[in-house]
DNA sequence: GCGACAG
DNA sequence: ATCTTGTCGC
């Protein structure tokens, strides 16, 4: 498919974004993530996972890793493509749903206002939060170095999103609105599920991911 | 035209 | 994202 059809599905999309609290009260959290067998490659095996955390506690309670193809390449502001169908398969196959999902990467803090997160909770219907490591788009100040405080990322004017310090001498996280949420209730629920840089449920999420992946590739890499 | 560019 | 030991800083 061409590029110029899927910015077409991404501006649709957009227009299907809420980008405020439609939700009545979230006790757990989940964190989605993927890992390729070789990221070079395309198509290639891959695995995502699901981990659900008690908000309170923010101790997991249900993990679930599933394995994929993928078969569309890493395009920026295209990355939904990439990734979008492995985390729907997971979706499909949780028997434990959290009331918020983590996912990694942007959600309205992109070109076309709907980036992964934001795509998967339009497609699903559920509560999203956008997660990122690193910056796609707009621009933030650097925000002042104590855990909890956050500059808004810009476009235009436009506030897109927030760089979060989730930890004192980190790198802030970015932080967007996925879905049937709003920036501030974002930012509130990354800050409360976060002990280290990355919050509880994308780290282990991440974590899990790491262990599967190892497990799965050992024996083809020995020597 | 050039650089920037989630994972 | 991934390949990787030691190393620097709190």
């Amino acid at each position: 498919m061409k590029l110029e059809e899927l910015k077409k599905k991404q501006l649709e999309c957009a227009k299907k974004v809420v980008a405020r609290d439609e939700f009545n009260e979230i006790k757990t959290v989940g964190g989605m993530d993927l890992t390729f067998e070789d990221l070079k490659k395309t198509p290639t095996r891959a695995w995502a996972s699901l981990v659900v955390l008690d908000l309170e506690t923010l101790k997991p309670i249900y993990e679930l890793v599933v394995e994929g193809e993928v078969s569309f390449p890493y395009v920026p502001t295209f990355l939904a493509f990439r990734e979008m169908p492995l985390l729907l398969k997971l979706y499909e196959k949780a028997e434990v749903k959290p009331d918020a999902y983590f996912i990694d990467g942007q959600g309205t803090a992109h070109p076309r206002g709907c980036g992964i997160a934001s795509h998967f909770g339009v497609e699903t219907g559920e509560v999203t939060v956008g997660v990122a490591k690193t910056r796609l788009f707009g621009y933030a100040k650097e925000p002042p170095n104590e855990r909890g405080a956050f500059t808004y990322l810009r476009y235009k004017g436009r506030v897109v999103g927030a760089a979060v310090r989730t930890k004192e001498n980190a790198q802030p996280v970015f932080v967007s609105p996925g879905h049937r949420i709003s920036l501030k209730s974002a930012i509130e629920l990354v800050l409360k599920t976060s002990r280290y840089r990355v919050p509880e449920p994308t780290r282990l999420a991440h974590n899990l991911l790491q262990k599967v992946r190892r497990k799965a590739l050992k024996g083809g890499r020995l020597f």
